[in-house]
DNA sequence: ATGTCGGCCGGAGGCCGA
């Protein structure tokens, strides 16, 4: 089973790429974040022509998550129980099952500041997705909740911490939201970087960032158990950041030893 | 670091969000 998560930053503007990247990468099941894509305008056609189908949840010009499979695809699941809004949910979370694992892609709010109510708005997400994936994981089978969690884990996950303090993204209360996650058992699968020592997946798009390697690793894969033990390799993608017209997030790709059970075709 | 993207409206370029 080939797994992979990737905020595109738009799925419309993307999608040359995005198809490019799925035809040499061949992942088994891919969640995107912030397809930025009306609802019944998601290129259905172009990725089922590479063997994909499609569960997409969008609430318009922002936001937007989509599961991609073609393993199978049932039981699609769009938002989860409490989740909350600002004030109305919007298009963050999206689940399904896929050849067995359970598969779940989310895009946490970004929070802008830690005096905005949107940074409120993040921790509440947070703390009611934990709640929903307590209830999600009484099931045995093997779960992945991925995507852009926009929360680095630790100092070095961002590359200077002495210019976040007090910022968004690496605060206390933002890093116990995903100490919580973990501690429903669910692993962080750090990726290999490919480059450099940090394992960054997203690379302002201003100032040469990405040439400098100055990032922040804010895209996760968090594993329940028994997907953790048959992760064999992880690794971010960060040719997909390289070129013209990149989305200012690389993916990330995970290997495992879990033999996709179809259950739909 | 505040240097760029992408979406929207509307038919250019300003505004919002990240």
């Amino acid at each position: 089973m080939r797994l992979a998560t990737w905020n595109v930053n738009s799925v419309k503007a993307r999608l040359p790429r995005l198809l490019d990247w799925l035809a040499g990468t061949r992942p088994d099941v891919v969640c995107l974040q912030e397809t930025k894509c009306p609802d019944g305008a998601f290129p259905v056609t172009e990725v089922g022509a590479l063997g994909y189908t499609v569960a997409s949840h969008s609430d318009g010009r922002w936001n937007g998550v989509a599961i991609l499979s073609r393993v199978g695809l049932a039981d699609v699941t769009v938002g989860f129980p409490g989740e909350p809004g600002f004030p109305e949910p919007e298009a963050r979370a999206i689940s399904a099952t896929c050849g067995g694992l359970r598969v779940w892609s989310v895009y946490v709010p970004n929070g802008r500041t830690p005096d905005d109510p949107h940074y409120a708005y993040k921790l509440a997400w947070l703390a009611a997705l934990r709640d929903a994936l307590d209830t999600e994981l009484t099931n045995a089978a093997p779960l992945a909740v991925c995507g852009d969690f926009n929360v680095a884990p630790t100092d070095d996950d961002v590359w200077d911490p002495a210019l976040f303090v007090s910022s968004t993204h690496v605060t206390p209360p933002e890093r116990a939201a995903l100490a919580a996650l973990r501690d429903l058992g669910l692993t962080d699968v750090v990726p290999t970087p490919m480059k450099g020592p940090h394992p960054f997946t997203y690379w302002d798009y201003r100032a040469g960032m990405f040439h400098q390697n100055k990032g922040m690793r804010i895209d996760l894969v968090y594993a329940s158990a028994p997907l953790a033990r048959a992760v064999r390799s992880a690794y971010v993608d960060r040719e997909a950041r390289k070129g013209k017209g990149p989305s200012d997030h690389a993916p990330i790709v995970v290997d495992a030893d879990l033999t996709p059970t179809v259950e739909s075709f």
